[in-house]
RNA sequence: CGCGGGGUGGAGCAGCCCGGUAGCUCGCGAGGCUCAUAACCUCGAGGUCGGAGGUUCAAAUCCUCCCCCCGCAACCA
């Protein structure tokens, strides 16, 4: 049985999540539950960023430790993806000295010991009154725009990561053809190849204790502490134990690892992190899946336009599943995508209501209504549930997840249709029976094709069809076998059970 | 300057990799149905697929150049 090991990139808590974090867990949790589905073993993990200089400026400022700020803010990220049913297995906090720190310090010793580290002095730009580097693109006309002062050049002796020794080993490693780390889709991962065209620098891997306190500290230099993407990244191996008595080794060595990050760090995740491993003698990840950013309204979310969407309006108004959806359905892997309270006023009523909700309800109340047992026949409809399992299987292994949600709705399309069509309502006796029992099973198709984008969703279709396997369908063993896909294959599935309306309209 | 993405009927998007009746959602018009959450179904109006060249029997789709919008531009998460 095929291992894999999903984990997102984990989140900067100095603020509270907003969609962006939302579509990323979504996207996450979609493949996580298609691999168990199809029966695959998996663990999926998320967690927080909780170190560096903006943790501790944000804290500063709100007069407060950067513990005290993380311990309030990571909890608002991990409340928030259960409520979404994200399926995760582990939340990492690399503030958590017991759990990651661990791995940091003796991944740290590996890329030492094998001479991948050097100290250097690193010169920078800083500000005397922010009390910190401060970087050309802060400055305004020269100066730092908080204290009107022009920032002094300091050096200061940190550590660096020697990445430029790795260019060859990268470049083999993404090479699209022949490398063993897959950029998906494979034109984001054009942007990073053109990056690595241009030639690697090396990377800062520490900073002083006085820029920098809140952070992991360098093991044997009490003036040295970690900086960002030494002990980030390694996030992904200190959740499974790496390096101490209780790893979970065959959950990276065994498995298949994605990593599910954006746009704006596939970088470092396609280069740096690979290329701390290969160093470290670990192995590295086999795919890279990068999704696009979110937009409100076309335009860009920001505190000043009042555009921001925030994630828990949308599921006090419209619930869980709805927002799985239109992420699902509206933004295909690696594209930005764009959140419009209209948009998804429009496709909850046209999609979920109408499409899927009505098709459900009015197969549920003509066979309700005169309690017609169900009779299963190999009907027409066989061959269009078949060619849509393989059109939603293909899209669904390639990443292609709104179109496999649409291969789901497309089946719905057809029930609509068809009863229509028939004109079911006025059929009788056996023929009757054997037309609504048809679409009764088409239900159960499109149920659970419906599993990974929308698991409550799906289970609540199944419940009021009464299909034999609905107690088991929210089990993270639950596997969609090859008999569940075949037309008319529960055999002991005799009744429906009650209507009630899938989605419900919404006042707004 | 460079790199990446985008420019398709009123709005939002898919199609482009593997050329061959331009598709989807919403909106609009007409008709049908009445089982259903005023839901469903059918038909229709509406596009010189950013511009100009080129390749081809044939280009939204391939090639070249140009214009416009967005992001990145190296340590910033």
């Amino acid at each position: 049985m095929p291992r894999q090991y999903i984990h997102t990139a984990i989140d900067f808590p100095n603020a509270a999540p907003h969609m962006g974090h939302v579509m990323e867990k979504v996207l996450a949790d979609v493949m996580a539950r298609w691999f168990r589905l199809r029966g695959d073993e998996v663990r999926l993990h998320v967690g927080a960023d909780e170190n560096g200089i903006k943790i501790q400026q944000t804290a500063e400022a709100l007069g407060m430790t950067p513990q005290e700020l993380v311990d309030r803010n990571s909890p608002l990220f991990e409340e928030l993806f259960r409520r979404l049913n994200i399926s995760f297995d582990y939340f990492i906090r690399t503030s958590d000295p017991k759990r990651h720190w661990p791995t940091v310090v003796a991944l740290w010793n590996r890329l030492k010991e094998g001479g991948f580290l050097e100290k250097r002095t690193y010169a920078g730009l800083y500000c005397t009154g922010c009390e910190r580097f401060v970087t050309e693109k802060d400055l305004v006309d020269g100066l730092c725009p908080d204290h009107r002062q022009r920032p002094e050049v300091v050096k200061e002796e940190n550590w660096f990561f020697l990445l430029s020794r790795k260019q060859d080993a990268m470049k083999k490693l993404l090479h699209p053809k022949t490398g063993t780390y897959t950029m998906v889709p494979s034109w984001r991962g054009n942007e990073v190849l053109s990056f690595l065209e241009g030639g690697l620098a090396d990377v800062s891997f520490s900073r002083s204790k006085e820029t920098l306190y809140w952070g992991v500290p360098v093991p044997n230099e009490p003036d040295q502490v970690m900086y960002v993407w030494c002990d980030n990244l390694t996030s992904y191996l200190s959740s499974l134990g790496f390096f101490t008595d209780h790893e979970m080794r065959e959950w990276w060595d065994d498995a298949e690892i994605t990593d599910v990050i954006g746009k704006d760090i596939a970088r470092f995740h396609a280069i740096n992190w690979p290329a701390m491993l290969q160093c470290a003698g670990v192995k590295t990840p086999e795919r890279l899946l990068i999704h696009g950013f979110i937009t409100s309204d076309g335009q860009k979310m920001s505190k000043t336009l009042g555009n921001v969407v925030v994630p828990s309006d949308v599921l006090d108004l419209y619930g869980v599943d709805p927002l799985r959806f239109y992420l699902s359905h509206e933004i295909p892997v690696g594209n930005d995508g764009d959140f419009s309270w209209k948009r998804f006023g429009e496709l909850y009523d046209a999609k979920l209501r109408n499409q899927l909700g009505n098709l459900l309800n009015r197969v549920m109340v003509l066979l309700k209504k005169e309690e017609i047992p169900l009779a299963h026949t190999k009907h027409a409809l066989r061959h269009e549930a078949a060619l849509r399992w393989e059109d939603f299987q293909k899209a669904m292994n390639a990443f292609e997840f709104h179109l496999a949600i649409q291969a789901a709705f497309d089946l719905s399309q057809s029930g609509n249709v068809y009863i229509d069509v028939h004109k079911l309502w006025a059929k009788k006796g056996q023929e009757k029976a054997e037309e609504l029992s048809a679409l009764a099973e088409l239900l159960r198709h499109i149920s659970l094709m419906l599993l990974p984008f929308m698991p409550e969703t799906a289970q609540k279709i199944s419940k009021q069809l009464n299909v034999p396997y609905i107690h088991r369908m929210l089990e993270k063993n639950f596997v969609i076998t090859d008999a569940m896909k075949e037309w008319g294959s529960q055999k002991e599935w005799k009744r429906v059970g009650e209507p009630e309306i899938l989605f419900a309209p919404i006042e707004k």
